[in-house]
RNA sequence: GGGAGAGUUCCCGAGUGGCCAAAGGGGGCAGACUGUAAAUCUGUUGGCAGUGCCUUCGGUGGUUCGAAUCCACCCUCUCCCA
């Protein structure tokens, strides 16, 4: 079985622009593809993961990962799946940006030996000559036919922006740019790049006479069709400062019995023999496959030690009852106590389990609060030194949340 | 440039002078049931202090005892005409 025969039985394709040429350039390790990524944020997420997977898959067996990372395309905005306008980002953000995703990037693909690029487009876009590009590239794109694409479809309702409608053109200007510059014969993204992917593949036809490939990878959805790896807190992220491994781990484990295998096809590196064998599981024996998940997952991220100790952690909590060695922690200092006394609701809120002392009254009342295992019944209840004499306290809000308050 | 309309709490969306911290739904959180799942049911959902205060209905001013609601100006967006 190929590479790209894998990538089909993972369901990890959605649209490809010529499946047999594609086939062909993959399996034999022919390609030299690009993904791009906008430096939106300080972190990469669970949706760069999904791609970056894929050029790992790719790169293992012999193809030439690029990675784009859109610092250029970031000073414009990609409308692509949203139905309000972005917010537009200072310069100086974004190179903060890119530098945070190179650092994490470089932990997960192999950029030693040239087997690996990394390339910020802000080096070839932000030098533009206005009119220059109008005549180069614009005369190549037919406002009629973007108006036609889905991603900008969305937005004739809500408003676009002139800036905004430049993104693809800019987007199909990289894939222009680096086929010439790298030889880059091939696009992969999330499937709601397909339009600006496809900008692409047809300039280059246009201005080269040379066939160019573009393919999209499903996004990651969840059984009811959302997109995965966003919390109401917000996205998973993969550094461990902005989620910690444990967080991350429990979001893997808490995932709907519906959609376990799907990511495991997906996301891990098992085999697919082995994750049928998972598939089989039913009932309650689901939950080993859930374990699995997490643990592979955040292997993969964090490093097989940190999974380890969530996976202890997560088992200790809920299977066995308390073992505190893993659990996420906040230090008390004496500030924290009044007269050797601290209430709940401030040690709550400096372990930042609540945002407002009227979310965590609701939750005393409610019985969702408990302190080493007694259940907080007064809503101004307090401890005192004497309850740490241990050394801590054990928090549990609601069922999943544990945390620890060390003195 | 001319004309018409819209902007409400996390999201959608009601509210056209006091009964509005603002209906309803979604989402979230908690409880029951469970398998750290789903479905279902119940409660809850601006902040701070115990019953009162503070901040919030695009922005800034104004009218009024009292404004999400009326007036003026401004900003943003949509539609029609150019």
């Amino acid at each position: 079985m190929g590479v790209y025969e894998e990538l089909v039985a993972r369901g990890l394709i959605a649209q490809v622009t010529d499946e047999k040429e594609i086939r062909e350039l993959v399996n034999n390790g022919k390609a030299v593809f690009y993904i791009g990524f906008d430096p939106t944020a300080d972190s990469l997420h669970v949706g760069h993961f999904m791609a970056l997977c894929l050029m790992k898959r790719l790169q293992m067996a012999g193809n030439k990962p690029i990675a784009l990372i859109g610092g250029g395309t970031a000073m414009i905005g990609d409308p692509s799946g949203r139905t309000d306008m972005r917010q537009m980002m200072t310069k100086e953000t974004i190179e903060h940006n890119v530098s945070c995703f190179r650092e994490q990037m470089s932990k997960f693909i192999d950029f030693s030996d040239d087997k690996a690029l990394m390339v910020n487009n802000a080096d070839w876009l932000l030098d533009l000559n206005y009119v220059e590009v109008l005549r180069e590239v614009g005369a190549c794109f037919s406002v009629n036919n973007m108006l036609r694409a889905e991603c900008y479809k969305q937005r004739m309702e809500k408003g676009l922006s002139f800036l905004e409608f430049n993104y693809m053109i800019m987007q199909s200007y990289d894939f222009y740019a680096l086929y010439q510059k790298y030889g880059c014969n091939m696009q992969f993204g999330g499937d709601d790049q397909w339009s600006n992917m496809l900008g692409g593949t047809e300039l280059i036809r246009r201005k080269l006479s040379k066939d160019a490939y573009a393919m999209t990878i499903n996004l990651l959805l969840n059984s009811e069709g959302k997109k995965m790896g966003k919390t109401q807190k917000g996205a998973v992220w993969l550094s461990a400062e902005k989620t910690s491994p444990f967080e991350f781990y429990q979001y893997w484990r808490n995932v709907d019995d519906a959609d376990v295998i799907k990511c495991m096809k997906m996301l891990t590196f098992l085999s697919l023999d082995e994750i049928e064998e998972y598939a089989k599981l039913e009932g309650s024996e689901i939950n080993k496959a859930k374990e699995v998940l997490a643990f592979e997952l955040t292997k993969l991220i964090h490093g097989e030690e940190e999974a380890t100790k969530a996976q202890e952690g997560a088992r200790a909590l809920f299977v066995s009852g308390n073992d505190t060695e893993n659990m996420p922690s906040t230090t008390l200092s004496d500030d924290d106590f009044t007269e050797g006394e601290i209430s709940v609701l401030d040690l709550l809120i400096k372990c930042s389990l609540i945002p407002s002392k009227g979310e965590g009254k609701r939750l005393i009342t409610q019985g969702g609060v408990s302190i080493d295992d007694a259940k907080v019944t007064e809503i101004f209840a307090k401890l005192s030194l004497k309850d740490f004499e241990k050394g801590y306290v054990v928090i549990k809000k609601g069922k999943k949340v544990f945390h620890k308050a060390v003195k």
